[in-house]
DNA sequence: TTAGAACTGGACCAATCGGTCTATTGATGT
DNA sequence: ACATCAATAGACCGATTGGTCCAGTTCTAA
């Protein structure tokens, strides 16, 4: 709901409702309420992207196969869960209350995502500034990909990311 | 303020009181209210962005000098406004009411932004599908790089995104 | 000078916000 | 069987939300 809506666009009672729990549970578990619920779903969501990452990359020949299968992976995720979710992190951290936690936490985990790509591209003899350079490039792509994708509702844009990286 | 805090976590009585203005006054100008202000502030910042494109590829000698100017620009912009502002449009129109008119406008001055870069392409001899496909590509470097300075409250990445394009 | 439109100012509203609190239920170990 | 405590259920709260409404003020054109 946080990807859909981002972080104010969702009320305590659309959570609820979504998960038939009262406020007693939701307080029980996340003292911190609403925000430590959005911290623990961006870290979820988080650990859900390294895993498809991993999974890209460890079958791949090339770094550039790796990417390709990342993109393709992501572009099929977006059409399934109906092209309007954002970046779990961004619309969760991004838009949530003025606090400083919020933004660190959501460097961390970008800089997790940009480090397991950065591993993967050790693993192809990248040398430690190309695999950094590249990992980060595969980032910033996929995220402008992902919102021009979000804008015009297809899921082309991320599928056409890979010609996007140099040789 | 869209910017910073998105369209939802920007209240009413925020916005008129930075404003200075009554009530009456934002229904009399916007007689849908917020939304109406949010599409009205998005389009405002979507011209300035087009002026920006503008400047930076009028007086530039290749498309690379062109797309470099203006990410220099944004850098710049960026730390002026604190490190903190997201992209004009997706603070504002994604994140929104569940609203499939701003989602269209959105896509719209999105697309007019890359128009803009690639009626330039065309005047430094690119052919019609490298043009547009310079154009898309700038367009997502800009925007990634846009969110992962955020992150890190750094526009270094920014600057370095003109190296990511191919020769 | 005056009629009427354009605009401002702010009181007021129902609905919803995130959050607190207490009573009750369920499970577990003794 | 009982004590203990994690967990659930939901009534309740003050604050704030976006929005309405209308009495006043200011501007403009005849």
């Amino acid at each position: 709901m946080f990807r859909t809506r981002g972080y104010h666009g969702v009320g305590l009672n659309d959570l609820l409702a979504d998960a038939n729990a009262p406020k007693g549970s939701l307080y029980h578990h996340f003292p911190q309420g609403k925000s430590d619920l959005a911290l623990a779903a961006a870290t979820w969501a988080s650990d859900e992207m390294l895993r498809l990452i991993a999974a890209s990359f460890d079958d791949a020949a090339t770094f550039r196969d790796g990417a390709t299968t990342l993109c393709f992976k992501l572009a099929k995720l977006f059409d399934l869960t109906g092209k309007w979710d954002a970046c779990p992190i961004g619309s969760t951290l991004f838009e949530g209350p003025d606090n400083e936690g919020f933004r660190t936490h959501a460097m961390h985990l970008y800089d997790g995502w940009i480090a397991e790509v950065y591993d993967h591209a050790g693993r192809f003899g990248m040398s430690e500034t190309d695999g950094q350079r590249a990992a980060e490039h595969l980032f910033v792509l996929v995220q402008g990909g992902w919102l021009l994708a979000r804008a015009r509702r297809s899921s082309d844009v991320i599928r056409e990311l890979p010609a996007m990286i140099a040789d």
